[in-house]
DNA sequence: TACATAGTGTTATATTATAACAATTTAAAT
DNA sequence: ATTTAAATTGTTATAATATAACACTATGTA
């Protein structure tokens, strides 16, 4: 099911900051750490963000403008997103629950209406800041 | 249960103006709406939207920067909300279904957490647009 | 009154994101 | 192999979104 993708230069420069990060990375941030390899101006890491978010290997957390490798093969290229987040720490975390994605996917409005996407974020606080 | 408040002036210029669009406003096109009512800069418009935000009266819709009045007195002040957002048109309608907001209210990940908090945002096609 | 809290007005600045244009690389199709 | 289309890159400039810092005013409450 997963189309192998092949990763231009600066998408791989780029998804290899992301996937290494612990946590969740901003653009400009993003920006300062690859100006060594060659990579110079926003366009350049926010076109690559846009391609990489697309084909689903990283996901945006629109509550905080920041980008997230995906470790999970089960999230259909971005159509089905949930994350924890902590508001103390801000650690996120991608959740993968078969029930919730399952839920989610079936959901249909009073109208009866189904959705092709979803993007779901929880907040608390994670183990080590309760 | 709902602590009436009393908006301040800003606030209430704003909240009305919001609570009168059919979509969505961003902060500027706010800020360009109040100009004839004295408020004059963006700080003053986020100061507000910040508030009403924390009172419940309206959500912000993280994907797209933009703020709608809430019409849902069960979304028990901006703790749980969901929306439906057209990809085309851009209608964005909130969701008011007692078995979604049990659900998540209740859901608990894989360590046993619960979140005091969630947003989620649902895309697809309105009725106008299919 | 005295005090604390919330709100206001203002200027400046930080952060996030896109427009527009020219060139180059890559992948397919003939 | 040559042509063609699509994707990617590089670059400068600019748009859109949001906050910092400071001085002052209004409001509620003890
Ligand atoms: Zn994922
Ligand atoms: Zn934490
Ligand atoms: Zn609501
Ligand atoms: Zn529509």
């Amino acid at each position: 099911m997963d189309k192998m993708q092949t990763l231009s230069k600066n998408q791989q420069i780029i998804f290899d900051l992301i996937d290494k990060s612990p946590e969740p990375m901003k653009a400009y941030s993003i920006l300062h750490n690859v100006q060594k390899k060659g990579i110079k101006a926003p366009l350049q890491v926010y076109r690559a963000l846009d391609k990489l978010v697309k084909i689903g290997k990283i996901h945006k957390i629109e509550s905080r403008n920041a980008f997230i490798a995906c470790h999970n093969s089960s999230c259909q290229v971005s159509k089905a997103t949930a994350f924890s987040i902590c508001e103390i720490c801000e650690k996120v975390t991608e959740i993968s629950s078969a029930s919730l994605s399952k839920y989610l996917t079936n959901f249909k409005d009073k109208d009866g209406m189904k959705y092709s996407k979803y993007n779901l974020e929880f907040f608390g606080l994670c183990k080590k800041c309760r």
